[in-house]
DNA sequence: TTGTAGGCGTTATCAC
DNA sequence: GTGATAACGCCTACAA
């Protein structure tokens, strides 16, 4: 391996000479520069990075901390953030925390001992993520999809309002008895979802009923057992606001199985961007996020933050998108 | 930030000490050690794994390195490359190179400037991705689903027999005009599953017909045009192989918007878990991959090879196996 | 068993 | 402008 130290040897510099050509920093002579340059060259040396973010104590490397690399809506974000720390010379190391506290707290301490320049981070819960740590040791932290524990600047969608008009199409196409499957209490968007649910059916007048909203986990299985109990009840609902993407596969799943839904009249809302929907038939409404400008936007906002020149914090709200397809539509009269 | 000497000294013993005590090399008096663990408790320290990989040269993280993070394949792969890495104490660092040779190579030579212990890669492609510096510099390679340019322990499936596999099932339905849309030549699966769709029209006797066999991209667009093509030529096919599951996605969208497909007398095959396979009508008949395992078994190869005790390379196969649902079956007779 | 001291490759602070 | 040189935090001979 060869060092700055072969490269300075070989264009007779010295060291600093070498680190300054190599970093633009401070003025160099032409004709050191270029004896330096063919240096690198001739031994293709490449810097050690790590012996650099340890003289440094700066990585370029940013963070991304997610519950679930499975999900389409936080690989979706994952491209957004890469577009945005690429640009701006930072690689993105990707951790998968599986919604797992324990993972978490694994991943965000080794993080912080990495020295990493910053994290955007999905966390598992609004309640329990143990992002204090970091945030002293000084490591800029901006969330997305869900919020922290602390305050800090944030991005996401208004899930309040992407809950209410996901429940709104559904009372729109005439269903009364609407359920409502959501992911954990502890995360930040499930409990909006939520709300914005309970919003739509205040404002038409609707009964609340505490039986048919059910906590799961934002996981496939978690929507099928919820779909299963709900069509279990002795007075099921007729349609069903199914929170996430993952949990309205597992719902659709269910609902053909249970060879409801699919002929039947029995509506369907689901949330995030969802691959399949179009394939399938009756085609699945759903309310989308702008999942890769947010990757982008919570990227962004942690660079510059990471120059300092940055204040405050602000809170990102982008808009939900309601796509109104088959599945939420009255197909047959009452 | 409290450095292993503020250990030292809140502990009153020397650096040495406190480093055997946190990594349990040579023996420590047992109450100089529980000065040791209560000063790190007191200072909460943690050690700085930058200065920690400088020094030994060894970071701890292995890499992987993936062409499409938005592919449900890949991710599948992730989790078994995790499960198997955090087992043996090691991070994942995932990179995302979106087929793009110049992506790739970037985060290569970044990775090998990083110093990971080790990378898990499924490249770009089997010809052109530049794997030989990372070897030259002694880190270990292990590649999965696709070849390198160079000789690695591998691991993938056996795409030559998936490829006959798939046909052979379409042959058997009764199909005979039997296409093929396949990756980029230079991808080593794309290449293989293309043999192994010729094996089989080889076997059954029937024609094969260039006009047939499309080159794409491994994406979901790719899979859409290639649809496109084919069925506007003068003598179009009575059915489709495709050979991955973006592709597949892409073709399923065409066939619908076509109005073929769904309810005409027209095969498909896709390939790779297609986890919308079922939900659609027909549900989509596929070879799928042990994913998980494959991932699994990468990683676990790759610790091996880092522990030295691993000379040769190996090449790990595993069986494709065909999922035959309905888009497979001739559902109207001739 | 414990402590001292050198060095990993780089950058940054000084003199020159 | 350029070159010595110290320092980043840690591990590990080697000495005690």
């Amino acid at each position: 391996m060869a060092t700055i130290h072969d490269v300075a040897a070989l264009a007779k510099v010295s060291t600093a000479t070498v680190s300054r050509v190599l970093n633009g920093t401070g003025f160099v002579d032409e004709k050191l520069k270029t004896r330096v340059n063919s240096a690198v060259q001739e031994l293709s040396y490449q810097p050690n990075l790590v012996a650099r973010a340890f003289r440094t104590q700066a990585t370029l490397v940013i963070a991304l901390v997610i519950p679930d690399i499975e999900n389409p809506f936080f690989t979706s974000i994952c491209r957004g953030v890469e577009d945005a720390a690429n640009a701006a010379g930072y690689s993105v190391m990707i951790c998968n925390t599986d919604e797992d506290i324990e993972k978490e707290n694994q991943y965000l301490s080794m993080l912080t001992s990495q020295n990493v320049s910053g994290i955007v981070i999905s966390p598992v819960s609004s309640i329990y993520t143990n992002i204090q740590p970091v945030i002293e040791r000084n490591i800029k932290v901006v969330s997305v999809g869900r919020t922290l524990p602390v305050k800090t600047d944030s991005v996401h969608v208004d899930n309040r309002k992407g809950g209410r008009i996901a429940t709104e199409n559904l009372i729109k196409s005439g269903y009364k008895k609407i359920a409502c499957i959501t992911g954990d209490k502890s995360a930040s968007s499930a409990e909006e979802r939520l709300l914005g649910y309970k919003d739509a059916l205040l404002d038409a007048g609707l009964e609340i009923d505490k039986r048919y909203q059910i906590y799961s986990d934002f996981k496939n299985q978690g929507g099928y057992n919820s779909v299963e109990k709900l069509l279990n009840l002795k007075d099921p609902p007729d349609s069903i606001f199914v929170a996430n993407n993952r949990m309205t596969e597992g719902a659709f799943q269910a609902l053909k199985d249970l060879g409801i839904g699919v002929s039947n009249d029995f509506g369907l809302m689901g949330f995030d961007e969802i691959p399949w929907g179009e394939l399938v038939s009756p085609s699945v409404s759903t309310v989308a996020q702008p999942t890769r400008q947010m990757g982008m936007a919570a990227a962004k906002k942690l660079l510059s933050k990471m120059n300092g020149k940055d204040q405050g914090f602000e809170e990102i709200v982008f808009q939900p998108e309601l796509l109104a397809r088959q599945s939420s539509m009255r197909r047959t009269n009452l």
